[in-house]
DNA sequence: CCCAGTCGGTACAGTGAGTGCAGTTAATAC
DNA sequence: GTATTAACTGCACTCACTGTACCGACTGGG
């Protein structure tokens, strides 16, 4: 990584550059250590002495020992929010909704795969999973009330698709074997018939 | 509480008695110490000497600060799985699921009340109700299932449903005024007519 | 009625996550 | 050059949770 520049061109200043190389080391660690050793194993100690900085540290980065896993859990949401937005004015928003999930879940940088091998067995990184996947609950929610409305009933069924697909997608990853994108895609294509076009809904129970 | 039987009339050995008062009384003030004093302000040391036992008796009730504002879940998860199962031949089964999911809600136990409005303030809380939600959606799953099978198809839309019904009575659980049942009522009708009769799923797409 | 085993609870010592605070050092702003 | 900011450190502390050895009361069988 050029030190000097973020992947903008804009030029970094150093403090940064430094901060985001802390941060890059300790996630990288922690997920190396908690692969090889167990995660319960694994203490936050160990894991800051492995990135070269004090405990404490490691507390200035990650609220917890448990986030370390997901360090780009921030920017993933982001830019998925912004994906979904840029769609916002297609007629199948489930199925814009649907390519975007697969998407996601396609993107396989090499940490990933050994993120998701940890993901199906241990039971505090599935929780805190589950507690990253409200972000994107909300922000499911929220693309298809801007298509529905905010009426009683469109919120309820704008918060039922988004539990429903997320939950979905848990389960895939927790059976997770190595053909966990094919059972992914077809998962999110029979989400696709069950909520998408035919099933509309403002076509439905509205107008 | 009559303490030389249990409510079915079998005599109980006066341990298990002195065990379920234990525990009932844990729960009891630890629930009524987060409400008064907030969830993160109670130690479960105060629990503890407010029950009258030592902080490791705490500790051999649950497995988890958290989990003594939930002491009657296995009961509750078992109740629920067993009268799903009685509705098993019925024609209608999300009906059948809608009607026990209100009921599950409607139970108020004055105790119950506290802790559906620590629910919606004590993140750690809102946690572990997440967490023991996993049960009610491996039961209602399993349910599903045993009605339309296990291909993958049904095994989705079941999955599907079960994380849409729950996440949805999660959502109106943070939003709770005094209203609560009664969005709950209504969002569970919602849901009925999303996921029920007409399009009641093997009649759709299958057979 | 007694003896052996069981079980709820206790005492104590320990681990490790997470926090508050008072520094230090180096980059940056002016 | 000086003042400020910000990443990082060291330390002391709280508290959730665990392992272990133990006590004393109940219990079930002879």
């Amino acid at each position: 990584m050029v030190k000097g520049s973020s992947p903008k061109g804009v030029p970094m200043r150093q403090r940064d550059a430094q901060r985001l190389e802390t941060r890059a080391a300790l996630a990288e660690h922690a997920i190396r250590l908690f692969s090889e050793h167990g995660y319960d194993e694994t203490t936050v100690e160990e894991i800051a002495a492995a990135a070269g900085v004090s405990p404490r540290t490691f507390f200035l980065h990650f609220p917890s020992k448990a986030a370390a896993a997901f360090p780009d859990h921030a920017e993933r949401v982001e830019r998925f929010r912004d994906r979904l937005g840029d769609g916002a004015r297609q007629r199948d928003p489930i199925g814009h909704l649907c390519d975007l999930l697969l998407e996601r879940e396609s993107e396989s940088s090499p940490s990933r795969r050994a993120r998701y091998r940890l993901l199906s067995k241990v039971p505090a990184l599935r929780d805190e999973d589950a507690r990253t996947d409200r972000d994107y609950e909300e922000a499911i929610a929220h693309f298809l009330q801007q298509k529905w409305g905010t009426s009683v009933e469109a919120r309820v069924r704008s918060n039922a698709i988004a539990n429903a697909v997320l939950g979905v997608l848990r389960a895939t990853l927790i059976a997770a074997s190595e053909d966990g994108i094919d059972a992914r895609r077809t998962a999110l294509e029979i989400l696709h018939r069950m909520f998408g076009s035919p099933f509309d809904f403002p076509l439905q129970s509205m107008q």
